[in-house]
DNA sequence: TTATATAGGTACCAAAAAGTAACTATTAGG
DNA sequence: CCTAATAGTTACTTTTTGGTACCTATATAA
């Protein structure tokens, strides 16, 4: 076992963020919004509160089971609201809380990244999938 | 089978990616950045070129096979070059490409917002994790 | 009486991601 | 002849994530 999970290890001076931590605040904001359905439904309740069977109208293919972890993931991050109305049938509305929205604002810069950048990408995946015949280029030496 | 998940289908003028679709940019993005080691071998390569045995002594905690993956993804994208020197034993540099380097930015404004909110959230976290009695709280209705 | 609607919970299964350990090639140095 | 150094690859195992199907409660409407 000679490599060790940095595990938080207040220690002198060090890069504390440099090795692999996960309380690292960056990793888990990555961890929050890279799942599959978290972006869709932080999207969906962008412009107003709706109801659980709402979003799982909107947000297409997500299971009752998975709509449930994400917003449950949300909510304790403090990024969504969950407002029960006692009734019957039952009725609970999500919503952004202003943390939410400020997130947002983040998953746009993330799209105007993804949507200005998307041909390079794809046109280098299709280059580097073309050669696969040792192709690399070495350098002179 | 009644839920089918969308696969690109260039139907009538709808909301293209309002649903899952794995080829939206943004969750191309997102799985690009979102996995184990991308972020911090995109970070050690921010400053300067680096031999394969550098960046796994820097990157604290990664495996041999799960840098090489990670590098070859980066480079598939088109967003790390990689220079094989011929020589014994072998000597290989990876560095960022011009796209890289813009993702950098991307992540320093990611690494931005978690930073500036972690503590809303870790505090959200607490107050969920700490009432777990059915305190959820209704609407007057 | 039975179906319907809402908002879930739970058990089980499949797939994907990540980790571990052992193996490769080559040449220089002792 | 044996060892070390670099940059990997491969097979196998474990962990994490996601998906499917079925179960609950309750009041109303038919």
């Amino acid at each position: 076992m000679t490599e060790s999970i940095a595990v938080v290890e207040k220690s002198v001076a060090a890069p504390v963020w440099s090795t692999f931590v996960a309380a690292c605040p960056t990793r888990m904001v990555l961890n929050r919004i890279a799942d599959k359905w978290t972006v869709l439904v932080v999207s969906a309740l962008q412009t107003e509160t709706k109801r659980f069977s709402m979003l799982r109208r909107e947000v297409g293919g997500v299971s009752q089971k998975m709509l449930t972890q994400t917003l449950r993931g949300l909510e304790r991050d403090g990024l969504v609201t969950r407002t029960v109305y006692p009734t019957v049938p039952p009725k609970v509305e999500y919503a952004l809380t202003p943390l939410g929205h400020t997130l947002v604002k983040l998953l746009d810069d993330i799209r105007v990244w993804a949507e200005h950048n998307i041909e390079d990408v794809l046109s280098a995946q299709e280059a580097y999938d073309n050669m696969e015949a040792g192709e690399s280029y070495y350098a002179s030496k």
